[in-house]
DNA sequence: GTAGTCAGTGAACAGTCGTACTCCCAGGAG
DNA sequence: CTCCTGGGAGTACGACTGTTCACTGACTAC
C-alpha cells in the first residue's frame, strides 16, 4: 500500500534536509491546512468549506491560508493531487500482476478495500466532490480518473481476450472498470462504521459485479 | 415522460378549487422555494446553500421559510422526493414492457436521456447529493434508490433466466442496474452542453455497457 | 357578519464570513 | 556580522448568515 499523499510527514522530515527549515516549514502548515480541510470535508462538502473555518482548525492565522491557496477551490484541487496522484503507480503494479481471473478479482477488491481502510477521508473527499458544487474540482478528479481510465484501456488492449475489440469498445470497458472501482470505494466506505460483516458484504457484492463484467467480457464478440 | 413533481403548476390550479384559495397559495410558494433552490444548486451544493439566499431568489421574506422548512436539509428532503419519488410508477412501466433484449436497451436509455432533458436541474440534485455532506439527504436519496432496486430486484425475479439464480445474485444485478442507471444520467447531464454528438457518444456508450451486463447475466449460471 | 387562524412581513439580534492592511521576526544570502 | 526576504500574526472592515419577535391582513369556519 502506497501512500497517496506527496508531502507527507516522513517526506517533511527529508525536505527539511534537502530545502531548509524555512521550505519545510511551510510545506508541514501547508500539510496542516489540507489535513485539517480534509477531517471537515467529512461532514460537509467543499462549497461550503470555510478559509476561517480550515485555518481554525489547523490553528494557524486565516491570513496564513493566502500564503498556500488562492481560495479554497486551490485547496480542493490539491487534495484530489494528493489522493489520487499517487495511485497511477500503484493502479499500474496491480495491473502488470498476471494470475487467473478469479484471483485477480480477489486482489482488485483486496486492495481498495485497504486502500479505504487507510485512507478513508481523501477517498470520501473525492467520491463526494465528484459531482459536487465546486467546477474545478469536479474537472480534477475527472481528470485524475480519465487517466485510469486510460491506463485501463492500454493494459486490456495487451490481454488476448480483448484483441479484436473495437478501440471504443475497449474504452467502455475500462470505463466500466474505473467507475466499478469508484463505487465499491464508496460502498466499502458506507459499510465501515456498521462492522465488519457489511464490509465483507460489500466486497462479496464487488466481487460478484466483476465476475458479471468478466462473462459479459468473455462473450462480448459472440 | 411523467413529471417528477408532485405539486407543479397545472395541479396547483386544481388544488385552489378542492384545498382553498388559502392552502393553494401556500403550496405555490413551497414550491417557489424548492424551485428557486434547485436553480442555486446547480452551482453549488446543499450544504453550502443559505436560508436567505434561497427566499431572496423566490422573492419571499426570510422568515417565510420556517412556514415549510425547518431547514434547508429538510428542503433538500423535500427535493428527493419530488425528483425519485414520481419515478417508481415510471419505472414499473417501463419493466413490465416486453420486447427483445435489444430493444429493452434501447427504451431504457431513450428513457433516461428524455428524463435528463427534461428535468436536468431534478438529475444533477440527486448525483450530486447522492454522497453530499449533508446526512438526512444523502440517506433519503439511498432509501429511494434501494426502493428502485428491489423493484428491479422483484421484476428479474420473473424473468426466466433468472429463474434459478440466488436471492443474493439477483440483488446484485438490480443493484447495478440501479446504479448504471444514476451513471447513465449523470453522464447525459454533463454531455449536455458540448453537443448532441456527445448525447448520442453517451447514449451509445450506455448502450453497449448495458449490453455487456446482459451478456454476462446470460452466462452467469456456466 | 364576525372572530379567529395563519402565511408572509420587517426590524433587530449576535455571529461568521472573506479580505485588506500593518507589523513581527526567524531563516538564509552576502 | 548585517540585511532582507517572506511566512505568519493581529486588527479592522463591510457584507452576509440563521433565528427571534411582534405585526399585518386575507382567507375561513362558525
Amino acid at each position: 500500500m502506497v501512500p497517496p499523499q506527496s508531502g507527507n510527514g516522513c517526506l517533511l522530515n527529508v525536505m527539511s534536509h534537502i530545502l531548509g527549515a524555512r521550505q519545510a516549514q511551510k510545506q508541514r502548515t501547508r500539510q496542516a491546512l489540507m489535513e485539517a480541510a480534509l477531517v471537515l470535508l467529512e461532514h460537509q462538502s467543499l462549497s461550503s468549506l470555510g478559509l476561517r473555518e480550515v485555518t481554525r482548525a489547523a490553528g494557524v492565522a486565516p491570513t496564513a491560508f493566502y500564503r498556500h491557496f488562492r481560495d479554497t477551490a486551490d485547496l480542493g484541487v490539491a487534495l484530489v493531487e494528493e489522493a489520487l496522484g499517487g495511485l497511477h503507480a500503484v493502479l499500474r503494479a496491480t495491473l502488470a500482476e498476471t494470475g487467473d481471473s478469479a484471483v485477480r478479482i480477489d486482489g482488485a477488491v483486496g486492495l481498495i478495500a485497504r486502500h479505504v481502510r487507510a485512507y478513508p477521508a481523501h477517498v470520501r473527499f473525492v467520491t463526494r466532490e465528484r459531482h459536487g458544487g465546486v467546477e474545478r474540482v469536479r474537472a480534477a478528479i475527472g481528470g485524475q480518473l480519465g487517466l485510469f481510465a486510460e491506463e485501463v484501456a492500454a493494459w486490456l488492449g495487451t490481454q488476448p481476450d480483448c484483441a479484436r475489440w473495437s478501440e471504443d469498445d475497449v474504452r467502455m470497458l475500462a470505463h466500466v472498470h474505473v467507475d466499478h472501482m469508484v463505487m465499491t470505494a464508496s460502498a466499502f466506505l458506507e459499510a465501515g462504521p456498521y462492522g465488519e460483516e457489511r464490509v465483507e458484504a460489500a466486497a462479496s457484492l464487488a466481487r460478484r459485479q466483476l465476475r458479471l463484467i468478466g462473462l459479459g467480457r468473455r462473450h462480448w464478440l459472440d
